[in-house]
DNA sequence: CCTAGTTTGGAAACCGGTTTCCAAAACCGT
DNA sequence: ACGGTTTTGGAAACCGGTTTCCAAACTAGG
């Protein structure tokens, strides 16, 4: 086992204190430009580089941040990611990622090992309580929630209110009649997609009709064409709580033979790269994934350098007509 | 600032010494039950949890392993990570993931970063020579690559040669004659699928046609089109990559008003969940992404606790005949 | 009741850095 | 050559744990 060499070492090899080589390093003090050559030459000699972990320790400052989502095979989570890495990486500060499975209790674990080795976490798609959420955040240990808006938590969401409506106004202005809401787990986004539904439908005069998916998936939007059929009268458009329903449930319905956007018209909330490929193409609100990804690290840097009230930030979704909903 | 307890804060609370609030929390040293209960006690009044990085710069052992990917957006490696973290949580290793954005030099730095942090790294899609990788194994911080494989690195791979070769051979046994191959970067993975594709064509008396792509992905799948239709005489297969690639070339041929798989069948390799979902549905060679993962974690943990001579470990890639490529 | 053997738990060194503080050295102008 | 100011770099404390080692206290046997 070779042991890595210590700034000791380097100490010993350049003649000079730990203290000095530490200074040099960090261009922390300036020195004599002789001694500097010196530790430089030692450190280069040696290959030394600093122990991470005795650095954070004595410093307090980790420069990582870490991100807990709900299910790395979701693509909403992965673009958040995306963006994420990119805003973090241009400010220096390493991303470290994982995976909350859909499952809380693994997510509480999660949330204290990687809490602990960074200097702040994003946590998207949190399925724990809003005091949970709460009690989380503090100003030496900020989380950023990003779909979850919770007072006293900073975040950033999607004004899904709005888009909900625009969806919805969108399927009424196509002629639809009898649109049907397809909801989620019961959280925020949920919460505020059926409201901005409801909205929309009752505002036009129309009945409202909300069937629970079993899962917000594949397998919950095939699940749900079962479900829907039963229902008496049949309705004319369906809004998926996200892409993966919405496909799940144009492959189900293909199978029944129902014609789509003929017979029912599909919508969805989503980002889903395949959206445009698929047949019939999907018409969705397009959640800007990356950009929520990118506030999140912004707002979670700003609280790290000076820790100020917790800020809200909406960013809006938009409409991307496409052919599962008929042209009126 | 509400500094977290120490454990000197503990043993102060308990009035006992340091060593003995380590030992009992640690379970490393049977007390006295009265001292135990003692210390326990104060933990909890206190709310104390041992600083990690304390702890790892003491023992060094840190209980993480770290995931450099290619690129996050690609369902290929979130799967893997998907297999990758549900081992290694059984284990209770904690993951910490980080994406390459498919950049060499971005790449080093999350390596160096994350080996500082972890016990060892899994490299999956790894743009780095093979002198690079192979100088970065060590038994005391080992590492493990997916996709590459490299004599003297631990590695898990598909059998891409075996695949191509029952993939080619699986148009050929169709009827296709004219087989062309869209190939991938240049490294591991692309010279086994381009060199088994080779080899079945050539074993069949056909000729063999390969065309670079410019990206391995949807924009590169489209930009291809243009490329194979300036050929003569024209393909009646293309072998595509991976899905992504497969996926923008059957949405650009269908612009061109080619019919799929009338007038030339498409296939891939990779695993791409919609890949069933589509109009038509896609034939690929599925790869078992979520066992690379699994796999990858497993043989990693076992050259943490003995490390032995680095094996490779080969799975294998299974045919999914779909609509895509026409019936004989 | 005394001695040998076993628990018990504390003192101190260590992991590998950073940072404060201060004495010595170098520099300055006169 | 001298007193005062500025550089320079080292000693030591600290970050928060773990682990080794040993003295004191306790137990048991004769």
């Amino acid at each position: 086992m070779i042991k890595r060499p210590t700034i000791t070492d380097v100490a010993l090899e350049a003649g000079v204190a730990r203290s000095t080589v530490s200074k040099v390093v960090n261009k922390t003090q300036k020195l004599n430009s002789s001694t500097e050559a010196k530790v430089w030459k030692a450190v280069s000699k040696l290959g030394y580089q600093a122990n991470t972990h005795a650095q954070i320790l004595s410093t307090g400052r980790s420069w990582a941040i870490g991100i807990v989502i709900l299910d790395i095979l979701n693509p909403h989570f992965t673009s958040l990611v995306k963006g994420a890495s990119l805003t973090a990486a241009e400010k220096n500060y390493l991303v470290l990622l994982s995976d909350a499975e859909e499952n809380p209790k693994r997510e509480h674990q999660l949330i204290s090992s990687l809490r602990a080795r960074t200097d702040g976490l994003i946590l998207a798609g949190s399925r724990l309580s809003d005091a949970e959420l709460f009690a989380l955040h503090s100003p030496e240990q900020p989380i950023v929630t990003v779909g979850r808006v919770i007072e006293g938590v900073p975040s950033v969401a999607v004004d899904e209110r709005t888009a909900a409506v625009q969806l919805t106004s969108h399927l009424i202005n196509l002629g639809c009649k009898r649109i049907c809401y397809l909801s989620g787990p019961a959280f925020w986004v949920n919460q505020e997609r059926q409201a901005g539904y409801q909205h929309a439908v009752t505002q036009a005069g129309l009945t409202s009709q909300v069937l629970p998916l079993t899962t917000p998936d594949l397998n919950g939007g095939e699940q749900a064409s079962a479900q829907l059929w039963k229902t008496n009268p049949l309705p004319d458009a369906i809004i998926c709580y996200n892409d993966m329903v919405a496909i799940g449930l144009m492959a189900s319905l293909k199978t029944l033979g129902i014609k789509i956007p003929e017979e029912v018209s599909i919508a969805a909330f989503g980002n889903h790269p395949l959206a445009a490929h698929l047949t019939p193409s999907l018409t969705h609100m397009e959640i800007p994934s990356q950009q929520l990804g990118e506030r999140a690290v912004k707002l979670l840097l700003e609280m790290l350098e000076k820790p100020e009230k917790p800020q809200h930030i909406l960013q809006y979704a938009v409409l991307r007509p496409r052919e599962s909903t008929r042209a009126s």
